[in-house]
DNA sequence: TTGTAAATTTTATGCAACATAAAATTTAAT
DNA sequence: ATTAAATTTTATGTTGCATAAAATTTACAA
């Protein structure tokens, strides 16, 4: 009988496993932020990063499983941003979180905007997924609006959680706008604050509404100028 | 030299020819509707069309362009419901625009949800299009506003283009969701009212909102009662 | 009726993209 | 240097869209 052999090598080489798979999604990026979401095959990522196909398979799997990665990073990313504001005002909350959005995308725009397609393509923004960013953002939507509530900017007659969807839902439209290559990032920017900020108007006090409408108003002409 | 011949049969040609062809985009329907979009290829429209795939391509086109009509078809039944609305007040305004939009889509709503889908994809919505639904909607959404500013629903402090952009946006959200699988007509319905309603109270004088927020409470609450 | 030119359909074939089994090669520890 | 395991590649299969060229059908006219 042979004497049991040692593990040969295994650190090492799930070590070196990762950074290969990681150049080739690294490649995959760039694949699509340069040619676009069609341009992207597996035979070209292949091509790109040196390797061949099935070894793509091998690292990563099958052409769904490479663009899931890349989405599953992208929301990493953004999930952060969401997570990062303080309460002050309804203005300032929707300026703020918008302009944080705003910069991370405008750093890749082509591969953001992509992979929003193709997450939606490949099924992983389902609302009910309870760990979803879906969840989350909204919840996040609701602590603004009880913290608008009372810091005195609403008078409460909107139900919190309905307000919450329609926040959310403003918000998201003008994304749809975006990666559809509807509108550019900076008339996303405009019709995300326009939409929250007429969704807090609804339930403003008398004194507030007119403060929310003259800034929907600055930022609306600012796009009608730029038509 | 020959005779000329008199033209043969064209006109008996194009008749039947045009009946094929419909025959052809009946099937397609019916393939989405019953296996959704993914089961949606030309060999099996093909063979339940009981022709080859070359006749296809005869008949109509290649495989975006089978699509883009059974999406064209779609679009102008879809164009016929909004032209048909009267205008008393926004409630009612929005109610009938819904529900003429729902009993629509419950017909053949698996189809209807996959031609968004399609139309979508073969980029068939885009914005800037004259003559597209989108202007058409958008242009149907200010008209609306006018006349809820003209009845005295409205104060008018708040721009009506960018309250139609509004209206417009929470339509289509709601809409969005629904042809993505992530709620059913009847969520559909209920997010539509709520997003229309509360962007007509964000500008409502202080006798007609809370007549909008009560309604739009109810519509809500039926909602949660379901889930 | 029957012949005929035009229209239409089909057969046969090519191409592109994803996928994988099995052979060849490389790797890291001994 | 050896070796067993891990990894990559070669070779091949499958599916779906597309089209040229051959075979068939069609509607009219004589």
């Amino acid at each position: 009988m042979k004497p049991v052999r040692a593990q040969g090598g295994v650190a090492t080489r799930t070590a070196n496993k990762l950074k290969r798979k990681q150049t080739i999604l690294n490649t995959a990026r760039d694949i699509i932020a340069t040619g676009g979401y069609a341009s992207f095959t597996l035979a070209e990522l292949a091509s790109q990063a040196n390797v061949t196909v099935p070894t793509i398979h091998n690292l990563i799997g099958n052409k769904s499983e490479v663009l899931t990665q890349l989405v599953v990073d992208m929301v990493e990313r953004t999930e952060q941003v969401l997570s990062s504001t303080a309460f002050k005002d309804p203005i300032s909350a929707v300026e703020s979180f918008t302009d944080n959005l705003m910069s991370l995308y405008h750093d890749d725009e082509a591969f953001y905007k992509a992979a929003f397609v193709i997450g939606e393509q490949e099924s992983m923004f389902e609302h009910g997924h309870a760990g979803g960013i879906f969840k989350k953002s909204l919840k996040l939507a609701y602590q603004v609006c009880l913290d608008a509530k009372e810091h005195g900017f609403l008078v409460g007659n909107i139900n919190s959680e309905l307000l919450a969807d329609r926040l959310f839902a403003n918000q998201r439209i003008a994304r749809y706008d975006w990666m559809h290559g509807y509108i550019d990032l900076s008339e996303y920017r405009r019709q995300m604050i326009c939409g929250m900020l007429l969704t807090f108007a609804a339930d403003a006090t008398e004194e507030y509404r007119p403060v929310l409408i003259a800034k929907m108003s600055t930022v609306f002409l600012e796009s009608a100028e730029q038509r």
